[in-house]
DNA sequence: AGACCTTACGGCCGGCGTAACAATA
DNA sequence: TATTGTTACGCCGGCCGTAAGGTCT
């Protein structure tokens, strides 16, 4: 039976052309090269090289099995790679939400009741979520509405509810609610990454123009230094705090108060039943 | 980098479930396994086994890797028949015949021509054997009509007659010719390996009875010990002499005296070009 | 002269088997 | 007690690199 280092050899060899190039690649001394094929060749019981003085070339044979050895070692990548990433993955509870907010608190729950496992977490739209939940990329999902499929088990985590950030000075500041088209037409600071969220300013304020930023420091800047409104939540002012110069109208409109539900397979739900407690 | 021997090792423990079992299979000691695996799990760099103190067993990762294993296992093994069988086959000249006298001929030609080449030999219909020409199963076939296709090369090589072999007392001996449609009826003695001219007497002859003989020798010796009929050709009686108490007829059908051709693929031309001069 | 492949030689390390140990059923 | 897996120990063979030889461009 050949080994892989010798098929990763004949692998070299066929790159290069020189037994020499080779082993120099290979990080080896030639004259062990030149064993370690001849060794090879004996063990394939059939002649893989075409011998001149002092030239070493391929045969039929040799390129066939030069073939062969590059899938092989292929294969053998692919193993390593694959276990290397189950393992991964049994020690990793991956996350996937359609909001920032009910992201972080998701993750540090995880990482509290699940100390020894790696938490990772990616924002993105809810129809990805599903998808990626079924194919096991994620094992817990966050989404703004309750699926309705049954091989999903699911819990109702917390609320959200969008307000405007107005300066004191606004029109408006002194309203209780407002709706979203009473707002439409005026430019606003909008964070980048809000998830799900960034759909519904696009949607509902279609003459407003977004300053949107993506970072955070930038936004709290802007938002310090200037009087354009901008948005802010309920679950943000509870743990950021309302920012300094603005007031807090509530958004009237229904899609602007959300439940947020965690999600993960049925049958899987052994894995993180922690989180759902 | 694992080695084929750790896959194989591997492969077997997942086969025969325990280290003790497998390295009695694997014709080594124990310890010697355990310490394999141990490094193979090394190699890896994540856990492949669930150890408790006295049992050895897969975890996921592991089970993988075994998967894995046999498949690279199985690759390199069709990596080692493949090469041999194409070893073989660059030194075997494959001769496909319709007939067995311009087989016998075109093998002992390839014989003398390439002392180095193994020859196999094979008697078909014709289809089969332009079938097996195209896809390389021989490189040499002989039919008894010269293919129209340009793809081939191709040579007249002898012709063969039909006759009939009729004892003195027979009422047609002293014909100078006969058709088949003539002898339809009588029964005859037939050799069994006579290639595509087994369908010519059924077909001219459907009220005979042909006492279908495997054995050349057999074939004989009824030949001699009775005053059936039976069929020689010029060939046959040029090689092996006419039989002693039988009066030689020749057939007058047009299809009982063929011209064999011996052709190859055209451009695999080079490789059997003795043959052809 | 330079590049290349092969063979010869001597050292060394890695893997082997034996033996001893621990734990389970 | 029998079976199984792991660790300890000492030996030996095989593989390695260096050096030298031969051939081709």
């Amino acid at each position: 039976m050949p080994e892989l280092s010798q098929l990763e050899q004949l692998s070299a060899f066929a790159e290069y052309g020189t037994l020499s190039r080779a082993a120099e690649v290979l990080h080896m001394s030639q004259p062990t090269l030149t064993r370690s094929m001849q060794k090879l060749e004996s063990e394939f019981g059939v002649p893989l090289f075409a011998r001149s003085k002092n030239k070493l070339a391929f045969h039929e044979n040799g390129k066939l099995a030069a073939e062969y050895a590059k899938r092989i070692l292929e294969l053998t990548q692919d193993m390593l790679d694959g276990v290397r990433a189950l393992d991964r993955a049994s020690h990793t509870i991956s996350i996937g939400a359609c909001a920032p907010m009910p992201l972080v608190t998701a993750v540090q729950n995880a990482a509290r009741l699940y100390p020894d496992m790696t938490v990772s977490s990616e924002l993105k739209d809810c129809t990805p979520l599903l998808e990626g939940l079924k194919t096991g990329l994620y094992q817990i999902i966050i989404l703004p509405y309750q699926p309705n499929d049954d091989t999903f088990y699911c819990r109702e985590s917390g609320t959200e509810a969008l307000c405007f950030a107005l300066p004191p000075t606004h029109p408006f500041a002194d309203r209780d609610g407002l709706y979203m088209k009473d707002m439409d037409g005026e430019n606003m600071l909008l964070y980048a990454n809000i998830g799900f969220w960034h759909s519904l300013p696009a949607q509902k304020m279609p003459h407003s123009r977004f300053l949107v930023q993506n970072e955070r420091f930038d936004l709290e800047e802007l938002v310090a230094s200037s009087t354009l409104p901008c948005f802010v939540s309920d679950v943000t002012i509870r743990t950021e705090g309302k920012p300094e110069n603005r007031v807090i109208v509530p958004i009237l409109d229904p899609e602007a108060s959300v439940t947020y539900y965690t999600v993960c397979l049925r049958e899987k739900l052994t894995q993180v039943k922690k989180l759902f407690i």
